[in-house]
DNA sequence: CCATTGACTGCAAATCGTTTGCATGAAGCA
DNA sequence: TGCTTCATGCAAACGATTTGCAGTCAATGG
């Protein structure tokens, strides 16, 4: 009914996690055990997690909730981890792997929640005319897409999307 | 220092009020009291607003602030108004003005939170080639710029994004 | 115009994600 | 090893949003 799950992805040739708690040590922050715990968990997914899928995954007792906000909050400022938002009300993050990586988008079943990364960003050209037109500096922008993915259309879901909650996809 | 403000911009031809409650019966929703009160406030605006916001530009009493929220979900399940979200964490409301006007994005100052109306969608096309490529379907996006309008960029501001809180703009 | 009735409202309490105060704990360094 | 400072755990605080409940009122039919 569901894919393979948001598989691990181990697959992938990842940033040792030493090199990641060296960037820690070179801003001289502290490499602590919940900071080696989240960057190594992390690493092994490619897909942006809510603190509370990080904390769920991590080991009981590897590091608190409020700790895990705080990490997010530094790893965000040094750049090591990107925030993003779907709309449903929790923070999302991915770990920054490489510069390649730092800006790029996504694809969301609002069925199942499954998650495509779109890592071209076709939208920066647009950015810069929006910008010119209205005299704006350092203009950002953020952009997610959804839809139905393959599996849940068949699935024959209909999902009505005024109907379901504001919050949170549906899950079916 | 700041710009005329966010004027009421009266200077538009609005749907008389009449025609929205009239939306309302049409689906068989009572026309009460809070509900107009709303809509006519929402038709004076033509850029997003929070809830609390709108509560505050209410006359007191006129509606419960939860009121507002069931009233919102109403409108927007009717496709009277749109949601917006900038990300920082209060959901915003308009008042859809016309099918033209209901799927539109915005350029959002960081620092004075002015916004820009960005009315053409140049997103359609990325959306149906991104929509194509991974088989998904009833594509929809999300897209909002952020930067410094011209009058923060003479002020001289700097705004380190990464100190500044993560909700709500600086406000300077 | 009045009675009827279910939708709607105000108020308060509950949720949820996130932030913060504080005392304790432990990295990094001499 | 001892010190200083930053980081953590725990619990309480917060802000946005939701929900339960009892009273109210818009819409309808007589
Ligand atoms: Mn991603
Ligand atoms: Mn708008
Ligand atoms: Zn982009
Ligand atoms: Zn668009």
């Amino acid at each position: 009914m569901k894919k393979p799950a948001q598989s691990h992805d181990h697959d992938h040739a990842a940033e040792p996690l030493a090199d990641l708690t060296s960037r820690l040590r070179q801003k001289s922050q502290r490499v602590t055990a919940p900071r080696q715990a989240i960057l190594a968990l992390l690493r092994e997914h490619r897909h942006p997690m809510t603190n509370k899928e990080i904390h769920a995954a991590l080991a009981k007792g590897d590091c608190d909730l409020a700790t895990l906000y705080r990490s997010m909050h530094l790893l965000e400022g040094m750049g090591m981890v990107k925030r993003f938002d779907f709309g449903d009300g929790a923070a999302r993050f991915e770990l920054v792997t490489g510069d390649a990586h730092a800006h790029h988008h996504h694809l969301v079943c609002t069925c199942c929640a499954d998650i495509v990364e779109i890592d071209d960003c076709f939208a920066a050209e647009l950015e810069a005319r929006v910008a010119a037109a209205h005299g704006f500096k350092t203009v950002t922008h953020k952009l997610e897409f959804f839809g139905v993915c393959p599996d849940c259309q068949q699935a024959g879901h209909s999902h009505d999307k005024a109907k379901r909650s504001r919050r949170k996809p549906c899950g079916c």
